[in-house]
DNA sequence: TCTGGGGTCCTAGGACCC
DNA sequence: TCTGGGGTCCTAGGACCC
């Protein structure tokens, strides 16, 4: 039997979370900005088509965004996060095997069903009568495939594509007018080898000899090529599996040179992310520290030091891991630099359960910090993420991010639902 | 003046061992 | 002066994704 797998991805996601609370932004022009608002990471329909790019350094666009009246708001990852888990709670009643693959978009194994592309409709109706967030779903053979399904479908009014549906030169000709460029796995280097050798369109890297592919591009490019010619080498991915690493890193709102500023960053960043590995029921064996200047600001010295540091034993205790952290950063930290971002990286994650035992290990102080760890975790559950935090976080956190316009967290936070009540509906 | 954050996989090269 | 071959493990860096 042929193999079916769908790619369900959410239109314009964050932008459309933003509409659904507020409707009057619905035929607008409107983007959603990164943290700090530095860049955009989410247009609408309308930004598109005027030619705005993803990732395009807001400052430069203001002047074409006061032309247009585009409506900027800062990202809103609380409200994200909510509806994401909606819409995939929503998307799994379609199969056993869903592989949430990102925030706004996950793969469903659906090989056996009859009527793809009727049941692909069911799938979009009932995300937005549920959720309420318009999606498109492509469907083929391999994951590969039904990327590029989905996007054909993001150009139909009918929102859904299904590549086992087509004849092998139907296929072909969808193929041959779609960009090298598109195919997932082929970023902006590959991009521009493979157009040099000749390569542009998705039906030329399919018929490209795999050998070749092999030797001048590596294994990854290989299967992506087997992967267009509809043999799956990508299994779904059902994230049973502990993540590998658990990264936390911000840039500032402003310039930073004290030491005593980055540690409070350093120490509320591990917290972070200390919190995501016991959510996991893990612990880390290592943790790395990096800081760095700013590298657009040409003319200013630049220093970017990272270190790694190996745990005595591994640990998923808030104290023990900013210890770590600390001693790394005083170590790297040099005076006369402007940084502008810091970040940490927990890694050589393990499952509490494998925890390896030792002649010395410490029972009493294991279950103290186990108590302590889960009674901090559940208070800022309840209560609000941060509501308890070390000191050494910092009150004022004068390098905290700057959000200018960011919408209420209308889903998760009681206060904020009064508070969007209260607006008057402009 | 102002350019995000969080992740994965692969490869090359060094250290070390027999 | 001459200085093997093969294996493993680790790390850094590159490329990609959204």
């Amino acid at each position: 039997m042929q193999r079916a797998i769908a790619l369900v991805d959410c239109n314009n996601f964050y932008v459309s979370c933003e509409r659904l609370f507020q409707p009057a932004l619905e035929g607008k022009p409107v983007v959603i900005l990164s943290n700090n608002d530095g860049c955009v990471v989410s247009r609408s329909q309308e930004v598109k088509k005027l030619g705005i790019t993803m990732a395009a350094p807001w400052f430069k666009l203001k002047e074409l965004a006061r032309q247009h009246g585009i409506i900027a708001l800062s990202s809103n990852y609380t409200l994200y996060a909510d509806l994401s888990n909606r819409v995939m709670r929503v998307l799994a009643q379609f199969s056993p095997e869903q592989e949430i693959y990102s925030i706004d978009e996950c793969f469903l194994d659906v090989t056996g069903i009859n009527e793809l592309t009727r049941y692909a409709q069911a799938m979009r109706q009932r995300v937005k009568q549920h959720v309420g967030i318009p999606v498109c779903v492509g469907i083929a053979s391999s994951k590969t495939l039904a990327k590029l399904a989905n996007h054909v479908a993001k150009k139909r009014s009918s929102g859904v594509c299904n590549f086992n549906a087509l004849a092998e030169d139907e296929l072909n000709h969808l193929l041959s007018r779609i960009e090298v460029g598109e195919v997932w796995g082929v970023g902006r280097r590959t991009h521009s080898r493979l157009q040099a050798m000749g390569i542009t369109t998705a039906l030329a890297l399919k018929c490209a000899p795999g050998e070749r592919i092999r030797a001048e591009f590596g294994i990854t490019l290989a299967r992506t090529v087997a992967e267009l010619g509809g043999t799956a080498c990508l299994s779904l991915d059902e994230h049973t599996t502990l993540r590998a690493q658990i990264i936390c890193s911000r840039s500032f709102a402003i310039p930073v040179t004290q030491l005593a500023d980055l540690e409070e960053a350093v120490i509320s960043y591990t917290s972070r992310a200390a919190e995501k590995l016991r959510r996991q029921q893990s612990m880390a064996c290592c943790v790395q520290v990096a800081i760095r200047t700013n590298p657009n600001q040409l003319k200013a010295p630049q220093y970017q030091p990272g270190l790694t540091l190996a745990l005595a034993e591994p640990s998923d205790d808030t104290r023990a891991l900013c210890h770590a952290t600390l001693s790394g950063l005083r170590q790297i930290y040099r005076t006369g630099y402007a940084y502008q971002k810091a970040g940490i990286i927990l890694s050589g994650i393990i499952a509490c359960d494998n925890r390896p035992h030792s002649l010395f290990d410490d029972t009493e102080a294991q279950q103290k910090s186990a108590t302590l760890m889960s009674t901090l975790d559940l208070i800022n559950r309840r209560m609000g993420s941060g509501t308890i935090h070390l000191l050494g976080e910092g009150i004022t956190k004068s390098w905290a991010m700057k959000r200018g316009n960011v919408s209420p967290r209308y889903t998760t936070e009681l206060s904020d639902i009064a508070l969007a009540h209260a607006a008057p509906n402009k």
